[in-house]
DNA sequence: ATAAATATAAACTGATTTGTTCATTTTGAG
DNA sequence: CTCAAAATGAACAAATCAGTTTATATTTAT
């Protein structure tokens, strides 16, 4: 079987797309960066918008698996429910901004670089998001939260917002300013308090 | 004098780069969609980087004094205070989602298009953000709040949420939903109400 | 009106873009 | 080992990139 080179191509793209763009990566420096030659490249994908496509959709799988595993480890240690779970995002996030290879959020540079919402590319980040909201909404609706749909855009909110933050801003506690700003939308929002004046 | 043409360059030049983004504008493209000669455009910028930049620093302008003017105006009616200013942000960003230029945050595509830090068009990205920063936090000082430092990265992280979520989400919510949470905080941070449990 | 400054269109570098072709080599399965 | 599939490098095409040059036209100030 073949599953190894194509996977490889995509994951060392991704990597690159990421740290240097889409446009300002051309197609002779991306096949010597990841070591794979041009014509391998397109063996596997017809164009370079096509190979751009599988990245991000790999990119989608690859956060989502990561985000919500994250989320449920760390929220769920000293028996945390959904909240802790919610919360327990910002601390993921936490910890992918201090990584050395965090470079922002590769949908909205997608996005920012194709910016007319018909093309596939920009497609790719509105189903991106789409799934996101999926899961989160689900958490929220677990945790009992006052309406639901709109905490839970709040929450992605802040999620975009930490991300842009701690591309752009030299700080280094844009995700603990978020969590900490989720807690008061949790608490302002939770069916089992008091509403708060 | 001749003030307006070089003006008037930089100034379509960015609506023009906030459409169809930096890389994928090329020069010549420009030149016509601009109706200005390239020759004049190389006469008034050395290179398409320091046009850029140009166009940054006019966005940067524009953009601030647009927020801050909108954020008083909408702010001080009603015999609103500094919180109210501070709310009225995310009003000045629902009226700036629903124009039909909206394309995002600018030096958000800027800082994903030219990542390395150094880069002088990078950097343009970095000092709005301090700008964007001062006052906003004289803002929150102003309103009495507790830890106005914190208070501040949070609002400027819902503030780039909101720009991002309106970019990518079909929801036309971003700013009321942030303006909710904003709302949220601010009453948390109050230093005229007592601390909520 | 005149002269200097500024604008223009169009052709032109030379490098780089995406994508293709082709002859050769490497690899993996039976 | 054998043979087909897959990978390689290098050259190539056509378009486009940033930027320059040149000769001409249009403003603008005096």
């Amino acid at each position: 079987m073949r599953p190894s080179k194509r996977e490889e191509l995509v994951e060392k793209s991704l990597f690159v797309f990421d740290k240097l763009g889409f446009h300002a990566t051309g197609m002779d420096l991306l096949s010597s960066k990841i070591g794979m030659s041009k014509t391998s490249i397109y063996n596997h994908f017809r164009t370079k918008e096509d190979l751009i496509v599988g990245v991000l959709r790999l990119q989608d799988e690859q956060f989502r698996n990561w985000l919500f595993r994250r989320m449920y480890d760390l929220g769920t240690a000293n028996k945390g429910g959904p909240r802790e779970q919610l919360l327990a995002m910002f601390d993921a996030l936490d910890e992918w901004f201090e990584h050395e290879n965090f470079n922002g959020c590769l949908f909205l540079k997608a996005s920012g670089e194709y910016p007319d919402p018909i093309h596939p590319i920009h497609q790719q980040t509105i189903e991106h998001a789409e799934m996101l909201e999926i899961h989160i909404l689900a958490l929220v609706k677990k945790a009992n939260m006052r309406l639901p749909e709109m905490v839970m855009r709040q929450l992605l909110v802040l999620k975009d917002g930490a991300i842009s933050s701690a591309l752009v801003g030299h700080t280094k506690s844009a995700a603990k300013d978020a969590k900490y700003a989720a807690q008061c939308l949790l608490d302002a929002h939770d069916t089992s308090k008091r509403k708060p004046v």
